[in-house]
DNA sequence: TATAATGTGGGAAAAAGTGGTAGAAAGTGG
DNA sequence: CCACTTTCTACCACTTTTTCCCACATTATA
């Protein structure tokens, strides 16, 4: 399971560490793909294949789940971790979440998240609004009993 | 498993460079045909068998049928990769797609897709637009609770 | 403060990508 | 039916990019 948030460095090669509690979940294969919100999503081979298994049920003829294969796989890539604990995003998602140098990762349970630090603040600055969260939360219902 | 987008060149002669990442699966032979939305479909054969075996299995009477037929078989053609790495696309493919020197190889995971860079950056612009994404990935479903 | 684990960067080797040339095959006209 | 022309295809050599590896720096921990 991916938990916390940690700093690291992007470099011009692309190369992005990955934090030390996350890999030996990632060691067994992971993929990198386009998130939500100009972000990135690493997921483990597993939970892929799922993602995967649904997409490929679409009807081929169907031009939204023609879009929406695009959209998914033609942004996804196989990723290893190297030597000493880096993987290599591929330069077209680097291009679009638009990285400097470093970058936050963001763990989410199942996945993680990869930002830069200005859209990650952008995202705190939303969430730390406690006054807003009792509002949007409370529509979600996270009682044991429920499972919506 | 064909994942991510490339761009590579397509020279005068008609070569098509095919990421490194692609060949050993197109290596035990691969077909190319029209595929829909102005591009190109590169198969590996047993896929192509899938897709040949469903068209077959269509009655012949139905004028639909027919035309999907002919779309399909009459512009596919097997395909080898060169010792480079490269495949020859037909010239009538080329001149369906109207490719002028550069082209974007986009994986689709059991296919991959072949656009002219403006045609691929049409496509994206329509898939980038993040409310519609909301909507789209929800067809999915991507909660752990559901199975469908 | 010392030691181990984690993080950073650069360089060399290998792989990928490009374009040209020569040979073969196909097509055309005499 | 043969010879010539043109197109197509396969091969080869060079350039560029990527990947892998290693050595060093920094941080955390004991």
């Amino acid at each position: 399971m991916f938990l916390g948030q940690f700093q690291h460095n992007l470099d011009e090669k692309g190369r992005l560490m990955i934090p030390a509690a996350f890999r030996q979940t990632l060691e067994s294969g992971a993929f990198i793909t386009q998130g939500f919100d100009r972000c990135l999503m690493v997921m483990t081979e597993p939970y892929f294949q799922e993602v995967y298994q649904r997409i490929n049920a679409k009807n081929l003829a169907d031009p939204t789940a023609r879009m929406l294969r695009r959209l998914i796989l033609s942004n996804a890539y196989a990723i290893e971790l190297d030597k000493v604990g880096r993987i290599l995003v591929p330069q077209n998602l680097r291009q679009f979440v638009g990285f400097n140098g470093e970058a936050i990762v963001a763990g989410q349970g199942e996945y993680f998240e990869v930002w830069t630090p200005a859209d990650w603040n952008t995202q705190l600055d939303a969430i730390q609004d406690t006054e807003a969260n009792n509002q949007r939360f409370s529509t979600l219902n996270l009682s044991s009993q429920n499972s919506d």
